[in-house]
RNA sequence: GGCCCCAUCGUCUAACGGUUAGGACACUACCCUUUCAAGGUAGCGAUACGGGUUCGAAUCCCGUUGGGGUCACCA
């Protein structure tokens, strides 16, 4: 049985973490058939019917969204496909026959109700806890095709059965029996000849061959107006999944002002694609053995639609940052972070040598940080003379005044700058003075650091060599 | 408010009629340790409530409560 999902993102802003969301299930479930030999496509489709939300370069970010998770579809504006365009906007000619064809199969009619009529109706309907009833419905067709041939406004209607009922077969829920009568005569072509969700979805999803529409919960309550428009079309209807909704902390509908909901912030803060996936996949399915770290193509192998839990998962930025953490430690190499972090870092204008000494400060920050852009704030004093101490350190750095100047000069002696060597030194150094070593090592990382928190003395005296750490401990005795 | 969906630790979740209700994040303590982390160990912490059904209910049914979604010529 084959397979075709899609995505049908509009280009109204940023690209948000919920398209990547829906995505990623889209994406498994083509990939799936394909691993079974059979036929599976993931589409990615433009909604962008809505002239007056339109944001240009929005599209393009989506793209590049699904790039950086690894989520390329198999059909879409960029790549093209035999059912294009994949752009609604260019195919607006094409709704316009298919809503005509519903006026003339009686499933639809010309409404003519200006905006304002509409909301007073509406308010009206409202207080009698109906749902509104369009005068326009009971035209005569005739009559209100020659209105319209006349030149006069008008939207088309679908013609909702005023009895009965329409029920939805979500696979992840019993079904959903909805009132007929509580169903109001959706507008499916607008005044401006373009189609609103409803018609373009459902007519392209047929034109382009979509077998499961998988799309959030919040899709639920349009979904008996789209069994609707296929039975009024004649057509099978798709297998319908509704995801559950990404939330915020308070369980409300994920939301900008509550969480970053683009993933470019995502890209900009150096979480790893990798883990933004993983976090994904565990919002509302779990892997059956219990894995809490895997990949998409392990997750592709288990992921099961009917494993998907329904409620509402929030969205935690911390069990995300302790992933990307984990990503760093234990799923990617040593010389693989190094590559990103730098890749990274030259995103945002931070360009480092990819170098032996870059390679030493990525190696001791790994367990140090869980995201790319706490790397430079954490490791200013290996980059530059330049770095701030703060007040503990110049505190500690005080108290190691009076032996700071001898050790700097015993560094400078020393046979060589390697993890042992000074290590012994130090260890003899204190026991010379009747200190313990904690009592020298403090204002030692106090003078090479300025801050009380670095990686291990050692490993960090040697990444920064004999002259820088000799010369900062000459300039921190010295009350520099 | 009408309609619809949902309901296990604070959060993500396991359990698919029989478990001391398990794991992970977060939090706390301890261990490791030169600091900060990482890592290890332990602790804290849940079946919303009320009725049924059943020998037995987190699990099935009904109700209540709570949360969410949706009610546009937006998607």
């Amino acid at each position: 049985m084959p397979v075709v999902t899609r995505i049908a993102p509009s280009p109204t802003g940023d690209p948000h973490v919920g398209t990547a969301y829906i995505g990623l299930f889209n994406h498994a479930l083509a990939a799936q058939a394909r691993a079974r030999g059979e036929e599976g496509r993931f589409i990615l489709r433009i909604e962008d019917t809505d002239r007056g939300r339109y944001v240009a370069d929005s599209e393009t970010r989506i793209f590049q969204m699904m790039g950086w998770l690894g989520l390329t579809p198999d059909e879409s504006p960029l790549q093209g496909g035999p059912n294009g365009p994949y752009r609604q906007s260019e195919r607006t000619g094409l709704y316009g026959d298919y809503a005509r064809q519903l006026v003339a199969s009686g499933h639809a009619y010309h409404a003519f109700e200006t905006p304002e009529e509409l909301s007073a109706l509406r308010e009206q309907a409202q207080g009698e806890g109906r749902v509104i009833a369009v005068p326009s419905r009971d035209l005569d067709p005739a009559a209100a095709q020659a209105r319209v041939d006349a030149g006069e406004a008008a939207v088309v209607r679908l013609k909702v059965p005023r009895e009965g009922e329409t029920v939805v077969n979500d696979s992840l829920r019993k079904p959903i029996a909805f009132q007929n009568r509580e169903i109001d005569d959706k507008v499916l072509l607008k005044a401006d000849g373009f189609p609103t969700y409803h018609l373009a979805n459902v007519v392209d999803d047929r034109r382009m061959e979509v077998t499961h529409v998988v799309r959030a919960e919040e899709w639920i309550t349009s979904t008996p107006i789209h069994v609707l428009l296929y039975r009024a079309f004649g057509w099978p209807e798709p297998v319908w999944a509704h995801m559950p909704l990404l939330r915020n902390a308070d369980k409300s509908k994920i939301s900008k002002r509550k969480n970053p909901t683009s993933v470019e912030w995502y890209m900009d803060q150096g979480f790893l694609p990798e883990a933004m996936l993983n976090f994904l996949a565990t919002m509302g399915w779990t892997h059956p053995d219990g894995l809490e770290l895997f990949d998409l193509a392990e997750f592709q192998r288990v992921f099961r639609l009917e494993d998907v839990t329904l409620g509402g998962p929030v969205f935690s930025l911390d069990k995300l940052k302790w992933m990307n953490g984990k990503y760093l430690r234990e799923v990617l190499s040593e010389d693989e972070v190094a590559k990103r972090l730098h890749a990274y870092l030259a995103g945002q204008k931070h360009e480092l040598p990819l170098d032996k000494y870059f390679r030493a400060v990525v190696r001791m920050m790994i367990p140090r940080m869980d995201v790319f852009s706490e790397f430079l704030e954490k490791t200013s004093y290996f980059w530059s003379e330049d770095y701030p101490v703060n007040e503990k350190a110049q505190k500690l750095i005080e108290e190691g005044r009076p032996f700071l100047g001898n050790l700097a000069a015993r560094l400078k002696n020393l046979p060589a700058f390697d993890q042992a060597t000074t290590e012994a030194e130090l260890r003899a150094f204190a026991e010379e003075r009747g200190l313990k070593p904690g009592k020298v090592m403090q204002p030692l990382r106090a003078a090479v650091a300025g801050t009380g928190e670095s990686p291990g003395m050692f490993e960090m005296l040697e990444a920064l060599g004999r002259e820088r750490v000799v010369a900062r401990v000459e300039r921190a005795a010295r009350g520099g």
